[in-house]
This record gives structure tokens, C-alpha cells and sequence, in this order.
RNA sequence: GCCGGCGUGGCGGAACUGGCAGACGCACAGGACUUAAAAUCCUGCGGGACUUAUACUCCCGUACCGGUUCGAUUCCGGUCGCCGGCACCA
């Protein structure tokens, strides 16, 4: 081994070495930390400089853990079912089972280039039967337990993927795949009641070590609120309309109800009057995307012809139509109090209705109301409720009506059942067989998995069907429950549903008989730290949480939420923050910098380039930085080996402070600063050596192992230099003694009026008037006015205020 | 519109519970070594004033305005700007 730093050679080498010795090991004895990665979709582009930075994030925090003595669950897989692998498979005109292989392969090479400590003999592949067997197998139990079931309704749908969608996957009106327009299309889907366990997913957020961000997010999208579901019976029939409204307390300035147009009773309220203008509007609204629901500014509506009667006062209120009403929250159906509701108020307003207030600021009412008043207030024109406080009425009036029988106290919730078919062809089939006389029946377990059939044309057909509805002698199958001739269901899962439950399969990845056996399973999970990007915080991250809720309630596992602790990094973008893409341009390969500056030096610069959490700008230019530290670290270590010079208090001290630095830096992820504090002590230890010949190797020995997290290769090749026998990975993690860290004197600032004017030295333990003394002495010139004050914060500052 | 987050040198970014703003690095400039260059090493590097140029000293400076405090990048109120989430959820 040659005495200049050589990275092509030292990292050869490990690599080689760990390959047939790996430092990760289960002696039964070390409690387990699971450290995982979200894992990626195989594309075709091969990883850039921003995965990287994830994987690295992920794999500093394992080694750390690994050396605090713990064994560490650290696998990597392939998510590889779903639509980009099937996109780029099209486009690239190959079949998708062979696209995603070469992918995988590829990026499989390039993340064995980051030397992270990945366990491949855990390795999950979505797409493998092996593995997808139990995602069937979970959709089989979830339609057991009447979780998964069949709905024809309007669903999210996009035109260019030529797939349905869940709610989550549109944003902005928009596919989150490719940025096309979602409309709406009328399709028999699968949908899993996820909204069962809305109140559990909402509840637990709690107990969740998460950035609050995400379970914000999280807590929006489920979007819990109370309120109360009142009965309006329509006028002549004795059919009544059931509302839903978070605001009873305004119950008696209801002057209107507006139905959704999708509403079931809608057309039954028009009489011969409106029934060509109400038919027309229902036509209307349904071809409308929800890209222009959205949009639509101005309110739309068309009357009914028919009355309801408001039950809290008997009033006789119009009955409306405007696709301004959603028709899947609530009941599809509001009671409209203008007065007090902004959209009502401009509706209202547009359509002449009247508006009466119920709640005043000041007890009066305003008699020109020019728009809506939302706050609360006193109570006005309200029968027995006159004189309330509204905010009060709002809280106690849900139960005050369900005692007057006209309606109950009730919950809701934004979030919706998820879809859960795609007429696609890369993805799991969802083993159900269609029977004319037993309907839809699981493909029964031991069946299972359902391979994914060989078809001629895997391209989306548009239509709403699957590919796989070609293939007629697949589809053709016999009822399991009835042998009599049946369809197979054609639609295939969504991408989610492999990566609902992966981190599961990784500790028993070859098990048969189990999704995961029961022992391992509470033995190795759940996950300790989960690392990955932002952008999965209402889809993943909710979905994962929803399957292990589901998978605890059948007794697979035993714990409810899958992910302890949650870590999101931020971007890596290209300049001025654009988003690193093929397109752009602007794709910077880790290759090339492995090659020229190794492995070490790019881990470290993945760190230096700015703190972890947020998106930072890559700049080649920056390596140089880190990679110069390297150099001078080695050189520091192999002269000081020649020297062997026996440490000095400033060593040690410098040691503990380094100790303390880097260990506290690292526990609150702040990894940027570790690597500039690196740096740092560094220089400092530099130039000490220049004084005293050499540092003394036990203070090297510790910089080494805390090294070795962040730059494997180059600490293992020292660790070995300074003549161990031992790898630097069975060491523990160096402990600081906070004595040992601390000065006998020290400087601190003397200001005047809070502006610093000197510095004084001191012993650490100087009295106050010692110290205000000697400080004073120092500014002695400029003590030109009245002292008024004398401030001395121990070891900090001395601040004389002066008139 | 509602809810979050952020705003510090030429650049990326530091600053623990309010206590010497700009650590560490990039870029740049000067010097040493070299025939020369690269590499390496040393020095400087927020703005302004004073000064022949230094040194010294002084003033200003953490988006902007104001407040609390002996003291504010940090706390509070307001304004502007950027980013993210939700988006007619009654």
C-alpha cells in the first residue's frame, strides 16, 4: 500500500474483502436496528447523484447504529411492478419482465458502488410470484374481511395512462404519474376500505417519531371533522334528505339545500316544469373534468321545483342542484345558511335567495350584509336558541337535535375508499373469479400466487378494460366454489400495493408457507428508521400504515404502525433548483465522480452539500473540498504513525470536544455539520501536529472510527495502518468525557451597551468582580459615560451598560 | 383562499436553551515550492469611512418596518418575497 492516498487501490480492496467478510453480523446477542430505505422502481435511467444521497443518509445512520453495538436490517429491493417500469417498457418496445430485469441489474450494480452495508440476501423484487403470492394473498383476506369490494361509480381516470386513479394519486387535478388532466370515467373498480380505519390512521399519528410536516399531511388528507346529519323531509312526499353540516348551530338561517347533481334523488325532485332544465344540468355537470369543476369560479345551479321543510322551524326552503356540492362526502346534500358560509352567500346572492342571520359580532343584526359572516358570535333570530354563544351552540347543538329526532350527532371524513383497480398489465392480477351464480370469489389461497399471464399486446386499450381481457383462455376459468364456468377478474393491482407491505418480506424473504414468519416478524420489526423523499407522505406512507393496521388486525403482526421513526431528505437538483431530469439535461452520474475521486470523497460530499432535510443544488466543483480532506487526514494519520508522540492535554482535549462534536451532531442528523466539523478538528489537529511532531494515535484511533460511518473504505485502510488486527467496524462508538473537554481559561467578550468592544481572558471559575474588573480594565479608554449596569453571564460575557 | 416552512457574504452553508454573526467548504486574489504548470503549503477574502497604501480605529450589516431585552439571525407584531401542502370537504 503506497504512503499517498490512493482511492482506487484502498477501495478495491475493502470492497473485495467485505464482500467474503461482512461486517454486519447476527450473533443472537445484539439488539437489532432496522434501518431502511424506500426502495426504488427499476427505470431505465439508472440512479444519479440524488439517489445516492438517500442511500448514504441511510447507510451512515446503520453503520452508526452498527457501532453502537446493535445488529443492523438493512435491504434494498425492487418495486418494479406499476406504471413507469411499463411506460419505459413501451417505449422502449421490449416486454416489461425483461425491461425491468436489465434495470434492475443495472441499478443494482450501481448502488453495490456506494458500499452500503445491504443485506442481498434479504432482496425483495415486487414482481417476483414468490413475493406477489402474498400481495394477492392479502387482497384475498381483505375481500374476506369485507375490506375489498366491487363499486361502479365515477372514478379518477387518465386519459394518457389510460388507467383509473386513486384520489391520492391526482394532484391538482392532475395525474401524479404524467401531468395529464384527470376526467372522470363511470368504471366497475376494486376499492379497499381504507376509510375504516380513518380514526385509527388519525389516532396513532401520535405515537409516531415522524417530521410533523407528514403527519400534518397526513392528518389533512383524512381530514376528521364533527358536526351533525339533520333530516329535511321533502315537501309533499314522505321522502326526507339527509345533510351533513359541521355548523347546527346556524340550523335556523337555512334558507336553501343544494344537492350534488350525482345525488340519487336529483331527478326526482324536478317537477314537469324543471324537468328538461334539471336533466339538462345533471348532463351538463357530468362532463365536466375535475380539472373545470375546480376551476369554475362562479357558481352554477338550477332549482328543483321542489321545497323541503327545515325541521329546527318548519320554514319551507328551495331545493337546488350545483356541482358546487360534492356528491362523495357527507351525504351528498347541504343545507345552505348564505348568512354564514361563503358559498352560500354567493350563491345566494346570484340566484336571489334569501338571507337571514343567525349569528351577530354584537347581538344586533346587520341588515346589509355584504358578505358572509364566519366567526362566531351571539345568537340571533333563533328561536329557543336565541342569546347562545355560537361557538358553544356548535359544540352542544349536534346532541340537542338527535334528541329532538330530526337529525344525529355525526363525524366525517375527507378521505375517500381507495381505488384500487388499473387496467393495466404490470401488476399483480387481483385473484378474484367472477361466478354468474356465486358473484365475485377469491382465487382460493392454495391457488395462489395468480401468475401474471403471457399476453401479445400489454399496451393500455383505453377503453377501461385490461390487456388481459384478451387472453380469453385465461379469462374463461371455472368458479372455484361452484365448478361452473366463470371470468376471471382482469384488472391488476396499483404499483401501492407491493409497496404496502415490502419491508415485512425483506427479514423472511424465502418463507413459503408465511408473508413472514410470527418469530421473525416481532423479532426483526417493525422498522426502526425509515429514510426516503417527501413526496410519498399521503400515498406510500398512509397505504403502509393502512396494511399493517389491517395485517395486526388478523394477527400477522403484532404491532400497528410500521415505521418508528421517519426521515425525509431533500432534492438534489440541478442549477438554480431545477429538478435533476434526462430531459433537462442536467443528470449528473455518480460514475464519473467514483472513478476520479472515490467512493468516500462522494459520500462525504453527498453530506457536506447542505443539511439532509433540504433540497440542495449539486455543484461538481465542491468534491474538491472533501477530497482534499481525505488527503490531509491520511497524511496526518501516516506521519503521526512514524512520529508516535505520546498526547498532550490539548490532544486529549481536542479528542473529547471532537468526540462530542461529532457524536451530537450525527444524533440530530445534522450530518452536514459533522462532516464540516470533521474538517475542522482536522485542521486543528494539523497544525498541532506541526507543533508537537505528531498527534498521539489514540486520539487518531478515535477520529478513524468516527470516520468510518461516512468513509468506509479510507477509516478501515487507516484503522488497519495504525497496526489493529481487528476491522474498525467491531469497535464501539468512542465516548467523550465532558471534564476532559473543558478550558482553565478562557475568552469571553466584554461589550458596552450589547456591542462588542474586547475580550478578556479568564479562569473558568473566576468570581464576578475579578472578572468585571479585568474587563473593564481592557475597555478602560472607552468607559467615557455612566455606568449604569454590570452584567457578567458566567463563561459568556461581561456587558457594561453606560449612559 | 386556507395551512405549513423559509429569507444570513460572490456561492453552498454555520451559529447549543437570546450572549464575539459569517464556522467549514467552494470560487477568487496574493505569496512559497517548480525551468514552467498541476498538485501541495502559507496568507487574505461582508460593506463602508479614516489613512499615501498598510496597521489601528470607527460606523453599518442576518429580506423590510416596528416592539420586548443590558443584549435579537434567534422571541413578539406587521409588510414583502420565495417554496411546499390542501383546494367549493358544507
Amino acid at each position: 500500500m503506497s504512503t499517498v492516498y490512493n482511492h482506487k487501490e484502498i477501495e478495491k480492496k475493502w470492497k473485495t474483502y467485505w464482500e467474503e467478510n461482512p461486517v454486519n453480523v447476527d450473533d443472537g446477542k445484539k439488539e437489532k436496528y432496522y434501518c431502511l430505505d424506500m426502495f426504488p422502481y427499476p427505470s431505465g435511467n439508472g440512479l444519479h447523484v440524488g439517489h445516492w444521497r438517500g442511500y448514504v443518509i441511510s447507510d451512515v445512520w446503520s453503520r452508526y447504529k452498527m457501532l453502537q453495538g446493535h445488529y443492523i436490517i438493512h435491504p434494498m429491493g425492487w418495486d418494479a411492478f406499476g406504471l413507469p417500469a411499463e411506460n419505459y417498457a413501451i417505449k422502449m418496445g421490449v416486454h416489461p419482465e425483461k425491461s425491468t430485469a436489465e434495470n434492475v441489474a443495472n441499478i443494482k450494480r450501481q448502488i453495490k458502488e456506494i458500499e452500503a452495508v445491504y443485506d442481498w440476501d434479504m432482496e425483495v423484487n415486487t414482481t417476483d410470484p414468490n413475493f406477489y403470492k402474498w400481495t394477492q394473498w392479502i387482497f384475498v383476506k381483505m375481500f374476506k374481511e369485507g375490506l375489498a369490494y366491487e363499486k361502479e361509480m365515477p372514478i379518477n381516470w387518465c386519459p394518457s395512462c389510460k388507467t383509473g386513479l386513486a384520489n391520492e394519486e391526482v394532484v391538482n387535478g392532475k395525474c401524479e404519474r404524467c401531468g395529464a388532466d384527470v376526467t372522470k370515467k363511470n368504471l366497475k373498480q376494486w376499492m379497499l376500505r381504507i376509510t375504516k380505519y380513518a380514526d385509527r390512521l388519525l389516532a396513532d399519528l401520535d405515537k409516531l417519531d415522524w417530521p410533523e410536516k407528514v403527519k400534518k399531511m397526513q392528518a389533512d388528507w383524512i381530514g376528521k371533522s364533527h358536526g351533525a346529519e339533520v333530516d329535511f323531509k321533502v315537501e309533499g312526499t314522505d321522502k326526507a334528505i339527509t345533510v351533513y353540516t359541521t355548523r347546527p348551530d346556524t340550523l335556523y338561517g337555512a334558507t336553501f339545500m343544494v344537492l350534488a347533481p350525482e345525488h340519487a334523488m336529483a331527478k326526482d325532485l324536478a317537477t314537469e316544469e324543471t324537468k328538461a332544465a334539471v336533466e339538462d344540468y345533471i348532463y351538463q355537470a357530468s362532463l365536466k373534468s375535475s380539472v373545470d369543476r375546480m376551476q369554475d369560479k362562479e357558481k352554477t345551479g338550477v332549482f328543483t321545483g321542489s321545497y323541503a321543510v327545515n325541521p329546527i322551524n318548519g320554514a319551507k326552503v328551495p331545493i337546488w342542484l350545483s356541482d358546487y356540492v360534492l356528491a362523495d362526502y357527507g351525504t351528498g346534500a347541504i343545507m345552505c345558511v348564505p348568512a354564514h358560509d361563503e358559498r352560500d352567500f354567493e350563491f345566494a346572492t346570484k340566484f336571489h335567495i334569501p338571507i337571514i342571520q343567525v349569528i351577530s359580532p354584537d347581538g344586533k343584526e346587520n341588515p346589509n350584509l355584504t358578505e358572509a359572516y364566519t366567526e362566531s358570535g351571539t345568537v340571533i333570530n333563533s328561536g329557543e336558541w336565541t342569546g347562545w354563544d355560537s361557538a358553544q351552540l356548535k359544540q352542544e347543538a349536534p346532541e340537542m337535535i338527535e334528541k329532538q329526532g330530526i337529525g344525529k350527532k355525526t363525524t366525517n371524513y375527507k378521505l375517500r375508499d381507495w381505488v384500487f383497480s388499473r387496467q393495466r398489465y404490470w401488476g399483480e392480477p387481483i385473484p378474484i373469479v367472477h361466478c354468474e351464480k356465486c358473484g365475485a370469489v377469491p382465487v382460493p389461497e392454495e391457488e395462489l400466487p395468480l401468475l401474471l399471464p403471457e399476453v401479445e399486446s400489454y399496451q393500455p386499450t383505453g377503453t377501461g378494460e385490461s390487456p388481459l381481457a384478451d387472453i380469453t383462455d385465461w379469462v374463461n376459468t371455472t368458479c372455484p366454489c361452484c365448478k361452473g364456468p366463470a371470468k376471471r377478474e382482469t384488472n391488476t393491482m396499483p404499483q401501492w400495493a407491493g409497496s404496502s407491505w415490502y419491508f415485512l418480506r425483506y427479514v423472511d424473504n424465502k418463507n413459503n408457507e408465511e408473508l413472514v414468519s410470527k418469530e421473525k416478524a416481532s423479532k426483526y420489526l417493525p422498522v426502526d428508521m425509515y429514510i426516503g423523499g417527501v413526496e410519498h407522505a399521503v400515498l406510500h406512507l398512509l397505504y403502509s400504515r393502512f396494511y399493517t393496521k389491517f395485517l395486526y388486525d388478523i394477527g400477522v403482526v403484532d404491532f400497528e404502525e410500521p415505521f418508528k421513526k421517519l426521515f425525509n431528505q431533500g432534492m438534489i437538483t440541478g442549477k438554480n433548483g431545477i429538478k435533476m431530469s434526462k430531459s433537462k439535461g442536467n443528470v449528473v452520474s455518480p460514475d464519473d465522480l467514483v472513478r476520479d475521486y472515490g467512493c468516500d470523497a462522494l459520500r462525504l460530499y453527498e453530506l457536506f452539500v447542505g443539511p439532509p432535510e433540504l433540497d440542495s443544488e449539486w455543484d461538481d466543483r465542491g468534491i474538491e473540498g472533501v477530497y482534499r480532506f481525505i488527503n490531509r487526514f491520511w497524511k496526518l494519520v501516516m506521519d503521526s504513525k512514524e512520529a508516535d508522540v505520546a498526547a498532550t492535554d490539548e490532544m486529549v482535549k481536542l479528542r473529547h470536544r471532537m468526540i462530542h462534536d461529532i457524536s451530537t451532531r450525527l444524533e440530530s442528523f445534522s450530518l452536514n455539520t459533522v462532516i464540516s466539523g470533521f474538517m475542522e478538528y482536522n485542521n486543528k489537529f494539523i497544525d498541532l501536529a506541526k507543533k508537537e511532531g505528531g498527534i498521539d494515535l489514540e486520539t487518531l484511533s478515535n477520529a478513524v472510527i468516527l470516520l468510518a460511518p461516512f468513509a468506509p473504505h479510507v477509516s478501515a485502510e487507516l484503522w488497519e495502518q495504525l497496526g489493529n488486527k481487528d476491522g474498525v467496524f467491531q469497535q464501539s462508538w468512542p465516548k467523550y468525557d465532558e471534564e476532559a473537554m473543558k478550558d482553565d481559561t478562557i475568552e469571553i467578550a466584554i461589550q458596552i451597551n450589547g456591542k462588542t468592544k474586547g475580550t478578556v481572558s479568564i479562569d473558568v471559575n473566576e468570581a464576578k468582580d475579578s472578572v468585571l474588573a479585568k474587563a473593564k480594565e481592557v475597555i478602560a479608554d472607552k468607559l467615557t459615560g455612566n455606568i449604569v449596569k454590570e452584567i457578567y453571564v458566567p463563561g459568556r460575557i461581561v456587558n457594561i451598560v453606560m449612559k
